[in-house]
DNA sequence: GTAAACTCTGGAGTCATGTCCAGAGTCAAG
DNA sequence: CTTGACTCTGGACATGACTCCAGAGTTTAC
């Protein structure tokens, strides 16, 4: 992870404000390190950066658990399934262009 | 497809430049519709603009049949199938997220 | 003490495929 | 001839998550 994302990460407000040193450079915690590794689990199961600055300030609270945080997941499932359901139509639209073309009505090199 | 679009293929190289009328109006000929829908065919199955291009031009020199070209859609399935595959594996990753919260070892609620 | 390697800032650029805009001009119907 | 509906231009905006930049300052290793 690069320090642009980090400091991606810090405007967007995935990230607080990281305390600085006198000179103005950042200086992160463990807890910031944490943070970021949290945030990259969220995204790795595919939670976009709005949805993991929710599900971190409602982590935040203290009171974010699998009950009540798991719902996260299940949106995030649905969109993949969705997706999915979305290639696999395409997929289905590309091998019967194939099946066409063997059949002599290829749709890929005609105007007709 | 909203004429936004047409002009906008226009300017990418997708549609020749159509002729116009002394006002400047462009006149579109029934050719310029064909290959429209040609591109929106292509575009079904998952080509991008630029391949679209590429394809068209391959059309263009009226060598173009079903074995010079099907092998774009041969790239566009294998593009199609790897997604899939990405996004299964996405959704493995979702559910086994899911799990864990269900043994008590959620990883969205903790730091550790 | 010097040189290399780091960090700072704010803003611009990247990818793909369009969509929308204002202000000006044009066309068709009545 | 007027009115309303169309088209013209070129450029900005949208999406999402970064990535890169120049020019200035700082830290670290030798």
């Amino acid at each position: 992870m690069s320090i642009d994302t980090v400091r991606f990460y810090e405007q967007r407000g995935v990230l607080p404000p990281a305390p600085r040193r006198p000179s103005g450079y950042r200086e992160y915690s463990a807890a910031t390190v944490g943070r970021i590794q949290l945030a990259r689990r969220m995204q790795s199961v595919g939670l976009s950066l709005d949805e993991i600055i929710d599900a971190l300030s409602a982590h935040d609270t203290g009171q974010a658990t699998c009950e009540s945080e798991g719902w996260r997941l299940d949106v995030a499932l649905a969109r993949v399934d969705s997706r999915i359901a979305e290639l696999k139509a395409l997929r289905r639209q590309i091998i019967s262009t194939r099946a066409a073309c063997a059949k002599g009505r290829c749709t890929m090199t005609t105007n007709g």
